[in-house]
DNA sequence: CAGCTAGAATAGACCGGTCGGTCTAGTGAG
DNA sequence: CTCACTAGACCGACCGGTCTATTCTAGCTG
């Protein structure tokens, strides 16, 4: 008896299965036909609540966010720790939600790679959620500097990409083993490298900061037609 | 005059325009055809060559892989300068390749992402080229150590493991922003870590070596159907 | 309350295009 | 003559997306 508003929305039940979806598939390969059967929704409820697979994926990734916020909102702002310790418990939480999901690693990192080669929007947009995470890892770092967790050669936002990147990489490579070794091995890594002032700021270049990733460099030879749909094909 | 066996045979430009294309446009989202198109190559010849696409892929990363051990072969076996010296050379010699293709990073990560969350075959593939570098990157570790330029409490191959995953990291990251930034932040945080001995075994789970990619965990509740093409859509 | 209606949401047949892959014919060097 | 290779027409399957029809539901009216 799932009817009478069915208990989920439709809505609901697609960004639910878009987000275990798109992290096992990723996007490309991730069918808009699977996903329906998947939610038991049919195809006229997808496109009456989404413009199209594109804009779904997008949502997701808002959906996604929103969870990672409500887990930095959860550790970072816990009053009986240091700073550094806050950051850490971050980390440990996304480690334990991957396991629950079969260390698929990070949906941002997945769709990241896939698509950034040829899809701008996905590209700012996936760039823009990393500086978002950045920026408030950063200003726990400042924190933590400030009470003396780290030395105060450390620049809080370069450490806080540093982090967040050698994470990514971690989440990889824990993806391709489905084991969470790789990332308790870069927490133990980067925790103690930061406490003993490696993250100093260092040979860094000019900046890393702003809010959307900018139309730098064009790539070398290439398509890119834009068409409605499909332009990065 | 592109006849009489053509400069490149056929072959050698579709692994050529292969290892563009796949790191620029990832694997599901490439077409056979604009491979083809690419390589001014017509169909026949691809599958005279190559049984499959996924072959086919598997065939480039193979000749990827080339590129890096030659890579290893020239840094590694440098005589002058410091074990440590040489394994960052490496690195900057891949950042430097990187920047050539327009900082698309690494096309391992990439394709690492997209397909293992569905294909073992992809899987096991990619991590078994990590694992190979690793061993490398371990093996010049263990001279550093031997040569005191890193603490004895640093494990070489949990290091190496450690390095080439940040580095993985960083490379999705430059991807991302289409610039080197991230890779240079990432080398020298790591390379001062690694010297003061931050990456001391420390809390490492039991182990992360064999070639291969084991069987380990199944992924929570999906499909995976095994058909002879697309088993993993 | 019943009766009506507008619009949201559901439902799935259907569309053109493109996908990976097959097949047959032709070509050229040894 | 043989056989590796080139060449591209062709195939069924499946893709993302559109369309029309239907059902559900909130709100208005008397």
């Amino acid at each position: 008896m799932p009817p009478a508003h069915a208990i989920q929305s439709a809505r609901e039940r697609l960004l639910d299965e878009g987000l275990r979806l798109l992290l096992m598939h990723g996007y490309n390969s991730l069918g808009v036909q699977t996903l329906l059967d998947a939610a038991g929704v049919p195809k006229g409820s997808f496109y009456h609540h989404f413009e199209s697979k594109q804009d779904f994926a997008l949502k997701v990734i808002d959906r996604y966010m929103e969870e990672v916020h409500a887990g930095l909102d959860a550790c970072l702002n816990a009053p009986d720790s240091s700073s550094l310790e806050r950051i850490r418990r971050f980390f440990e939480l996304s480690r334990d939600k991957y396991g629950r999901e079969g260390y698929l690693g990070c949906m941002l990192g997945g769709l990241g790679q896939e698509l950034s080669g040829v899809n701008d929007t996905f590209r700012s947009k996936i760039e823009g959620c990393f500086s978002h995470i950045a920026e408030r890892l950063a200003a726990c770092l400042a924190q933590a500097r400030e009470a003396g967790e780290v030395p105060g050669s450390v620049e809080p936002r370069q450490a806080a990409d540093l982090l967040l990147n050698c994470w990514e990489g971690a989440a990889l490579r824990s993806r391709l083993w489905r084991d969470p070794m790789p990332l308790d091995a870069v927490l133990d890594f980067c925790f103690s490298a930061l406490r003993s002032g490696a993250a100093a700021s260092g040979a860094g270049a000019p900046e890393m900061r702003s809010g959307a990733a900018p139309d730098r460099n064009v790539v070398p030879g290439d398509d890119n037609a834009h068409g409605k749909t499909q332009q990065w094909r």
